[in-house]
DNA sequence: ACACTGACCTCCT
DNA sequence: AAGGAGGCCAGTG
């Protein structure tokens, strides 16, 4: 496994999550074979943030919140592009999280 | 060029 | 059970 930890692999990952399925930044890190590097995933969304290829209101936090909402262009855009996939957010927190979250 | 920070997660005390 | 610290990469001041 080539545990080699790049924006791009992160930003393919991202850019295949399916319409109405969500991702977690640990499960990207994991899936390119580097758990540890959840943090830096977080970051490549930032730098993500300029691709309109890259669905970062996808990628929530392990917990199925809404951590980087206040990132996007809108605190409430977040959750509105996420409702409008058909998802159910509460309190910030994605509801049947688990359902909707994207398994390879 | 050096140091710090950042959309997180996991382990240890 | 709850809190604190560590670990990784890259960009910005």
């Amino acid at each position: 496994m080539e545990n080699e930890f790049s924006y791009e692999k992160v930003y393919e990952i991202v850019r295949k999550i399916p319409f109405g399925k969500v991702t977690t930044y640990g499960l990207i890190a994991e899936q390119l074979g580097t758990r540890r590097t959840a943090r830096m995933v977080g970051y490549a969304m930032n730098a993500a943030h300029n691709l309109s290829d890259v669905p970062a209101h996808r990628v929530v936090n392990r917990n199925g919140i809404l951590t980087g909402k206040h990132h996007f262009a809108s605190p409430t855009l977040m959750q509105e592009l996420l409702e409008n996939e058909g998802l159910v957010i509460k309190n910030d927190k994605i509801l049947n999280f688990e359902k909707h979250l994207w398994k390879t």
